[in-house]
DNA sequence: GTACGAACGTAAAACGTTTTATGCAATGCT
DNA sequence: AGCATTGCATAAAACGTTTTACGTTCGTAC
């Protein structure tokens, strides 16, 4: 309420006995200043404790000192905050620890194009957007802004555009389906979820050219992402019915908890009938029994790369190139035979 | 970098044939204008996708419509941001959909007492702060400038202060006591951390009204947080070299995995000879062998409740009572006799 | 008819910076 | 002596809002 704002430029400037301008160009290393009244603004600065005020500066300058993170998950799982330390979970607090020691602060910000967008959206210095779509209206809103970004995950559709890193995709995808053709699986269903970003395309379109290679009928369904374990549990059914296949091939890791606990529920035996594996390791397949085996994905990495592009965009730099990380495999029961 | 401002209530008053003052009032409903301007200019503001710039608003109002979150985890751990800080990750998760929930956007911003603050600090409406220390400074800094804040932790020494959510770190302390006695260890040591906050200090002070209570030496240990798996690990040999304990209370989840794993080390049977409790579920727990039995908390219910605290306080509104999560007993294999 | 409120609008100050454009000595050069 | 140059410092404009204080115009009551 009574926010005491804070010692101004005005104070200094009166406290040391120059103009307003003497002080900003003195803190700035601006203007034609003696090196004398210099040190001496700066020191009477100091002592008063004078912080320029981040509001009155950014509407002169362009730049805050702090970027957005839109977080797809946030608005996809709404309430749902899982126990456990899922990929999104983990790649916020490594963007976090990133803009940081950068010197960055970081504003996790809601989906951009529904109703009430934080007020301070449109003043941040740039954006990471995670698993952008097809023709993606945040990225489109952000470009109509010039406000620059990077994305985790590829922009599906946008060669052109260099400025993300992303999971190897299409290595994980083999990872695991060769895992499973090891583990003696020769048909192998794949669930997606609904979102057209580059995480479900690729592999995809990875699973499809593997099915092609080995001459195998692709099965592929389609879950929304919201559909968590339930949509799971649901999707055994038509699985079943369908005919069981060797194993099944889920994209996220609430899916293969659900899709799992519907195979038991039907009295399909996993792994011995059929086995489930899911491409992001996450809590629920931690804790299912049998343990869902999964790939481990490295947001941490990918996190540091993407603030290096982003600063590089930010200060007008040319930006480095894109940047891809590998998954690890973690086999557990659900395909161990 | 050619950052297209949007369009300005300049803009807008031109459009609609009237002055400046007028926009602002109409789209803040202020001001005496006739219903039939004001629905024209609202129209007219439509049309151009006008949203008023949240600097040039900050900087005569004093709310910005988001609030800070300051979480001691990631200035103790640095840049390491592994799975295994679970509770943090988890209760940015939910003050993130809460706050998005409430329309206001959720800033991470590291310790308030460092060197270069981030700018935008002390611009916003309000703080959570994690885990306070005795005498804090970054809640003092706060207080100084008048920004109201929450705890997400009772701040230790100041029985007046009532704008906090916390778990009930008494009752979680008792509830892994009177597992371990049921579990027949007779002696138990406690690992705490070093941070003066009311985590470390209730669980102590709770542990060793237990020990008195059933006539028990206290056997106290003192590790830093941020010593982590490591030193846990080099912990056991104290552990070993004082006599071996029934069992080891850790209340942080890394340091239970490393003196479990020290232990192990040193030929040290667990849970047989010592049992290894963590106050704190973590993913380094979870992936010990055997598994370390855990309390998992519940950071979600905490930040609801901060952010209703919060959010009364900004508004200068009489704020709720302070509120207690109740954690839950995860037994695992490090306990099981 | 003059005075007085309403009812409706607007001009201008303010918020705290940065930046542009000037001012004024003192110095250097013909 | 006269004129450009340099070195140092400042006044004032600008950023995009909100807010305060001030006009109008009109109808109504005296």
């Amino acid at each position: 309420m009574a926010r005491t704002r804070g010692v101004t430029i005005k104070d200094v400037a009166r406290r040391a006995g120059v103009s307003i301008t003497a002080v900003s160009h003195a803190l700035n290393d601006k203007g034609t200043l003696s090196a004398a009244t210099r040190a001496h603004i700066r020191t009477v600065a100091d002592e008063m404790g004078y912080e320029a005020d981040a509001l009155a500066r950014g509407l002169r300058r362009s730049t805050m000192g702090a970027v957005g993170l839109v977080l797809r998950s946030l608005d996809a799982l709404g309430d749902y905050a899982p126990a456990g330390v899922d990929v999104f979970e983990r790649f916020v607090g490594a963007c976090a620890s990133q803009a940081l020691a950068r010197g960055l602060s970081l504003m996790l910000v809601p989906d951009l194009t529904r109703a009430p967008v934080p007020p301070l959206a449109f003043s941040l210095d740039g954006y990471i957007v995670t698993n952008p779509h097809v023709d993606d209206p945040v990225v489109a809103r952000l470009e109509e802004r010039g406000i620059p970004y990077v994305t985790y995950g590829r922009p599906p559709g946008r060669p052109d555009f260099t400025h993300w890193a992303s999971e190897d995709d299409r290595a994980s995808a083999r990872l695991v389906l060769s895992h499973l053709e090891g583990a003696g699986a020769r048909s192998v269903a794949l669930v997606r979820g609904t979102d057209p970003n580059s995480w479900n395309l690729e592999h995809q379109e990875t699973y499809l050219g593997w099915c092609t290679e080995h001459r195998r009928a692709p099965r592929l369904y389609e879950l929304p992402e919201r559909a968590g374990v339930e949509g799971g549990a649901a999707l055994a059914g038509r699985l079943v019915d369908d005919g069981l296949p060797d194993a099944v091939f889920c994209l996220t890791g609430r899916h293969a908890a659900g899709v799992q606990r519907g195979l038991l529920a039907r009295g399909v035996r996993v792994p011995e009938e059929t086995m489930v594996v899911t491409g992001s390791d996450s809590e629920h397949a931690r804790n299912s029994r049998p343990a869902v085996s999964a790939l481990e994905l490295n947001p941490v990495d990918s996190s540091a790369a993407l603030l290096d592009i982003l600063q590089s965009l930010i200060a007008g730099r040319p930006a480095d190139a894109p940047r891809l990380t590998q998954a690890r495999f973690r086999p557990r029961a659900s395909t161990r035979r």
